[in-house]
DNA sequence: CATAAAACCTAGCGGAAAACCGGGATATAC
DNA sequence: GTATATCCCGGTTTTCCGCTAGGTTTTATG
């Protein structure tokens, strides 16, 4: 979201600033954008004035994209070896939670999330008013 | 399920015959059911001949029900300290997963993942004959 | 009543994953 | 050429889940 704010300036945002503004430990934050890097969502630049870009633009960006990153699961799927009949429906069942779940995630943007946010603020700001 | 399963018998199942069934162990089963008589889904006799029972029909117990229990997440709610903006509406979005996810589990009950089981089970025979 | 058979309670272990540091190596603006 | 940033990789701490263990209480039965 941080990106996303900064989309405008067109200059890249160092992992400094963002960790000092969300209040996170920089030596982990420079993992997970890493990964975010890997899985070709955001964008680096090396070196002096270097920093981190959104690869696309943030209402290209679903929340499933976000988090299929930062959680790295890897499927331990098709180990069918000794299952019950018991366990295999049950598998199936949660398929079908997981499924929801990204459902909901896909269906909302990095965009998305910064306008809720805004007007959360523009509400807080008229109710001290 | 296994307790499903055995409601027309009526008399009370006994962790050892669950366990071994399902190849769980006995010890770490028992404190599951703990978990789920605690929250009133099953009921259970102690002494000899003693055992588990369904509190309720198979059709009557959401997979909502059971896993609120096992899973047992005491929400940290409330504790909204420093929270940034940001993490204030990544907060609700999560819980608009979770609800998802809920949905889909209180839509299934005991009886229906039973079924299925069943069903599963005549389809692998008849393709074996 | 004595005994055995069951559920009940509480504590703790072990491994794996998540969260978090640290020390360099590498690239780049100036 | 140097300061400034990301990159890479390994180690540490914390937390959680699956699981184990010992002992207590209840109850059917002879």
């Amino acid at each position: 979201m941080v990106l996303a704010d900064h989309v405008p300036q067109g200059d890249p945002l160092q992992i400094r600033q963002i960790a000092e503004q969300q209040q996170i430990p920089d030596r982990y934050l420079e993992q997970l954008l890493s990964n975010l890097r890997r899985a070709g969502l955001i964008r680096s630049q090396r070196g002096a004035k270097g920093g981190y870009l959104l690869a696309r633009q943030p209402w290209q960006i679903t929340l499933l994209d976000v988090m299929t990153c930062i959680e790295g699961r890897e499927a331990q799927s098709a180990q069918q070896g000794e299952h019950s009949l018991e366990r295999l429906v049950v598998r199936e069942l949660w398929q079908e939670v997981n499924q929801a779940a990204s459902e909901v995630l896909q269906a909302h943007t990095l965009q998305d999330l910064c306008d809720r946010r805004d007007a959360q603020n523009n509400a807080d700001l008229m109710y001290y008013i």
